[in-house]
RNA sequence: GUGGGUGUAGUCAAGCGGUUAAGACACAGGGUUGUGGCUCCUGCACUCGUGGGUUCGAAUCCCAUCACCCACCCCA
């Protein structure tokens, strides 16, 4: 147990880390591009703000927060999403004071007590953009786009993106009834949690995880085909903006968030390459959540990207990493001189910007050139009495297997090519 | 929460009730008392996830347990 990591958690090996720091970057870098600047929120906040943000009948609050109290009595909960911190923020430091709309970026760890499976992790890593203060589709659109062309720059094709709208409060009470109509005579076979809901909040039982509940849902209305005439028309402004970017998407009335504070738009970005957890980047619009927490009435829009459903994509289409350079000077040292000479010479050419390494386990010289080959040296350097006595040493290219002697005084010029 | 699969060295893996648990890769050392990648040699599991049981005898059969993987569901 004591070396064994928790269930559902993954550690990320030096030999793996080149992939993270790629993928985060190319994101960082889209951020820039499309004006995205980035937050950092804790990771753990009040129990309260999920309970309230996410919505406290959902399946993440009710069962799958990674949640306990602190030595002050504060019940504190581990993020298991990324918007709600953000908003809590955006409101704490009153930041819709600044020029709107505000546009923010953030890679971050989350925690969800689940089952693992393929893709689907205890701590898993989300990197996310929000766009909040504006009602306009525009920003639907670009959110939309932003993550079609963050995908596309990493070489990822074949990405299904679905779209849907699952309406606002005001249509939603329409749908409701619908729903609870043609789940009235169904009621009694509810499960307990379903049964509750049914007042509370009929649509949950639509993803209920019992499977009587699964079958007595089968041919239940679409929030689709009930919108509002507003949420009608914001949806048809989606869909004309996607168009007008060369978007392609497939409306799927099937996708209900899980998150409540979901209003209008949902999306999702599916792939059927990396097993059952599909969902490489899911979002939508969140019009009440910032008020919902104790803020003005400022509307948003949002998505969440998984990075390691992300990494699993790339593996399964074997796209190509850029893997770090390699090392380019090793430094062989034989003899107690030698050995000093060579550690002040590392420290140089490193404070020079080469990187270079020498060895530290007393190997003999063939053993220090198996090792200057395993990592991969451009240069090895050879140092040794002779050489310190001419006042030179010896410079081997290791893929032409050349070898020449230098003047001491020539190694940062000689090195440099 | 429900179901299925797998567990032999760092990794991949043979073994399927009977003397010392194949092999490959990796790793370490050596073949030259100052030169790597190739090659050759040597070393590297008192033990087969763990605990019980059956048996003269178990990695091999049975039970339990744990871990990992996958799927349902949900989602990132």
């Amino acid at each position: 147990m004591l070396t064994k990591a928790p269930k559902g958690t993954k550690d990320i090996l030096p030999g793996q880390v080149y992939k993270w720091q790629y993928v985060e970057n190319v994101f960082r870098e889209a951020c820039s591009r499309y004006v995205f600047k980035e937050i950092r929120t804790p990771v753990f906040e009040h129990t309260e703000l999920f309970a309230r943000g996410v919505g406290d009948t959902t399946d993440i609050v009710e069962k799958q927060m990674y949640t306990f109290e602190d030595y002050g009595k504060r019940s504190i909960t581990l993020k298991p999403e990324g918007t709600s911190p953000v908003v809590r923020a955006f409101v704490e430091h009153k930041l819709y004071a600044d020029v709107q709309p505000s546009k923010y970026f953030y890679i971050i760890p989350c925690f969800r007590y689940e089952k693992p499976q393929s893709g689907r992790l205890r701590e898993f890593h989300q990197m996310g953009i929000e766009v909040f203060g504006t009602n306009n589709m525009m920003a639907d659109a670009e959110v939309i786009g932003f993550a079609s062309d963050f995908l596309a720059s990493l070489g990822i094709k074949e990405l299904e993106l679905r779209i849907n709208s699952i309406g606002c409060p005001k249509c939603r009470e329409t749908y409701r009834e619908v729903l609870r109509d043609f789940l009235k005579d169904k009621y009694d076979g509810l499960c307990d949690t379903c049964k509750g809901r049914y007042d509370r909040n009929p649509m949950r039982i639509l993803d209920c995880k019992s499977e009587t509940c699964q079958a007595l849902v089968q041919g239940a209305p679409y929030m689709l085909d009930h919108l509002c005439d507003e949420c009608k028309d914001a949806f048809s402004d989606l869909k004309t903006n996607l168009d007008a970017m060369e978007i392609e998407y497939i409306v799927d009335p099937g996708i209900v968030r899980g998150l409540d504070y979901y209003t209008k738009t949902a999306f999702e970005f599916v792939s059927n390459k990396i097993g059952a957890q599909g969902t490489v980047c899911g979002g939508g619009r969140y019009d009440h959540l910032i008020e919902q927490i104790g803020g003005p009435e400022v509307p948003g829009v949002g998505f969440g990207l998984g990075i390691e459903r992300l990494l699993l994509l790339m593996e399964a289409t074997e796209l190509e990493i850029p893997e770090q350079e390699n090392l380019d000077v090793f430094i062989a040292a034989l003899g107690d001189r030698a050995k000093k000479y060579g550690l002040k010479l590392m420290r140089d050419l490193r404070n020079d910007g080469i990187k270079a390494e020498m060895d530290s386990l007393g190997r003999n010289i063939k053993g220090q050139f198996k090792y200057a080959d395993r990592l991969h040296a451009k240069y090895t350097i050879v140092i040794g009495d002779d050489e310190l006595d001419q006042n030179t040493v010896s410079i081997k290219d290791m893929r032409t297997s050349t070898q020449k002697q230098v003047p001491i005084e020539d190694i940062q010029k000689e090195v440099r090519e």
